[in-house]
DNA sequence: TCCTTGAGTTCAGAAATCAAACTCACTAAG
DNA sequence: CTTAGTGAGTTTGATTTCTGAACTCAAGGA
């Protein structure tokens, strides 16, 4: 099977990364989080090459990840914004953030920081289940494939 | 910048992906947690060509996020099991299969489900802020860099 | 002895990535 | 009104990666 055909798997993770898992992808949201929106930034702030960052944020937007705005008529300039279902990335995000610095630990501490706005610590998130609110590792759960594996 | 070299990003999220981030390696963790050990099961479930789930496995044990255990001898036979720092990349597969599940449902409903063996409801795991409980989204959320951007 | 299995490695062609140079539509400076 | 600069891309050609098919190796079984 070829990467470009993985859509096709029967499983939201695949379909997922069909989206979000090529190259430079997640460095490119990444960014669009801290505010990045134009063009010439997102080369700068990610460091992917030229044609790869024209040709990921086009497959973005084309998916609905990102929306491009005119932000400057004469000449025509325009820029990056995350869609609702672009900022719904957020947990992805998070988790390779803390992941990251978990196991990968900088030793002048985390480089990024997140807080809550509503309570206004500064804070880890982390996974709870929503029926009875307990914090979730991965031995807590098991995942059930619901039909046998098949081409989409 | 090439992408071989992100792990010079001052960033954790590119830290995780120098690691996570190669075509495959998110399908191979994926098929691990529904308990996928060995190399021939790996082909199958995640489509990837031979030579590129071998140099994966290899480079995921290296990095400690998979062991190789030995289960037979006569012939040497080993399998691929998820260390405590890859048990530990959960809520990046479930953040993952819970976006996918979201903005590219399957017509026959989701293909897996996950429930929580603490109340056995089924679940779609959700971010909570660790200090105030919290259900959290982006929106709720801000992200700070803590110190300007460098070459780690 | 010959066939099969599991776990890879090797090979050569195809596809993707990469850095550098180029384009295009303007604006600003002299 | 000619030249330089900016932002947002394309184009080009060399280099890496990926890919499918074939091959290897150690052992087991018929």
């Amino acid at each position: 099977m070829r990467w470009s055909e993985i859509d096709q798997q029967d499983c939201s993770v695949a379909q997922a990364l069909s989206i979000v898992g090529d190259r430079w992808t997640l460095l490119i949201l990444r960014d669009a989080f801290m505010r990045v929106r134009r063009f010439e930034d997102f080369l700068e702030s990610t460091g992917a090459p030229r044609p790869v960052l024209s040709e990921r944020l086009k497959t973005l937007v084309d998916n609905g990840v990102l929306e491009k705005q005119q932000y400057s008529e004469r000449p025509d300039r325009f820029e990056y914004r995350l869609t609702e279902m672009g900022l719904d990335l957020w947990p992805v995000l998070i988790s390779l953030l803390r992941w990251g610095d978990k196991w990968m630990p900088d030793k002048d501490g985390p480089p990024v920081i997140v807080s809550h706005k509503g309570c206004g610590h500064v804070v880890v998130p982390e996974l709870a289940c929503p029926e009875c609110g307990e914090w979730l590792t991965a031995t807590d759960m098991e995942a059930h494939r619901r039909r046998s594996m098949q081409r989409a």
